[in-house]
DNA sequence: TGTAGCATGTAAGCCGTTACATGATTGA
DNA sequence: TCAATCATGTAACGGCTTACATGCTACA
């Protein structure tokens, strides 16, 4: 059993989108990702978006199609090819599990927080609880939005857990909120 | 108002596990973060630690005592000086709010998993409630160690924070389980 | 006697970001 | 006509990781 050999996840994220439409412009695919893989992973830079597209290409995983029709504004689309989408599948199938990472700026800061006033940290705990309502409600529209359709139903998956996700991420704040309160009103 | 600088994250969770202690080698504050940090932010790697702390002593926010004795193995510990304790409770008070990243790459591949085999999907999700379950675990036993140590009080804050973030991650990869279960028993 | 842990670094390299740069198209 | 959006890139840099390298110390 030789070593398996991974692209970085990021290829397989823009493999990954490819996988829901047919042709995608490198602007679409940083659109689409911005919509969906953000709740989960980050979203590539633009920049990074057309590197990897590039590597992809070379490696034959994805196959480019000029649509700069005449001398009108470039435009070039991508599609998975056969071996991209067997590589995507591989991958989604076969690699070995990795935990996700966080890197949790306000539970950073709440840990150290024993040097801070602790006003300034029950208004940033309240600032964090802000973005998390907002993204719940950004999940349960997307929900909403797919419906049936058989194509995102894995999506539709996804938002429900994400929307579980920070749900919890919500009540734990409150639940500290609380704690810090009874510790010294 | 002219803007505010800051170092990078690193530079903080260095200068933070300092203000635990008095004086702490390289390796003993990496050891100190793989306790503590590990679970809300990134572990630093070894070499990390060392560049961080050429940094911050540069920069007068530590300061270093050598420690090796006569010919003995080469032995430094670092210290936080008034500025640097001034500079981290900056940090903690005053930055501005960045919410949690993460990278989960088991929703990602659940999100791609449309093309892919749902057994091998439903052995990935059991293999995350595994690890899930691994961690609840750590932090409770650390809840546990930390008793009623002043010191740490926001550790155990943040132990509690983490048992219940990666316990609602554990109920809701049981939950998207029974979602797949009844899409196609 | 040997191995695990303590302790400190250097080098190389990838990943991903921000900043910069350019220009077409569409709609108000 | 002007702004927002579409569309494509290049350059530079920072951050962080892995791999490599070295050697002491304590303990079984």
């Amino acid at each position: 059993m030789g070593e398996q050999e991974w692209l970085p996840t990021s290829s397989y994220v823009v493999l990954g989108l490819l996988s829901f439409d047919a042709a995608l412009t490198g602007y679409e695919i940083r659109q689409l990702a911005l919509g969906t893989v953000r709740f989960l992973w980050a979203a590539p830079a633009m920049s990074q978006v057309y590197r990897e597209l590039e590597r992809l290409e070379a490696a034959g995983l994805v196959e480019a199609i000029d649509e700069s029709e005449g001398s009108e504004r470039a435009r070039t689309t991508y599609r998975l090819t056969d071996p991209g989408l067997a590589e995507l599948r591989r991958w989604v199938e076969d690699s070995p599990y990795e935990p996700p990472v966080i890197r949790h700026q306000v539970a950073l800061r709440l840990f150290l927080g024993r040097i801070a006033d602790r006003d300034k940290l029950v208004s940033l705990l309240e600032a964090h609880r802000d973005w998390a309502a907002g993204l719940i409600a950004e999940l349960d529209e997307i929900d909403r939005n797919i419906g049936d359709d058989e194509r995102w139903a894995n999506a539709g998956l996804v938002a429900r857990w994400g929307a579980r996700f920070y749900g919890a991420e919500d009540s734990s704040t409150e639940a500290v909120v609380r704690e810090l309160d009874e510790r010294d009103p």
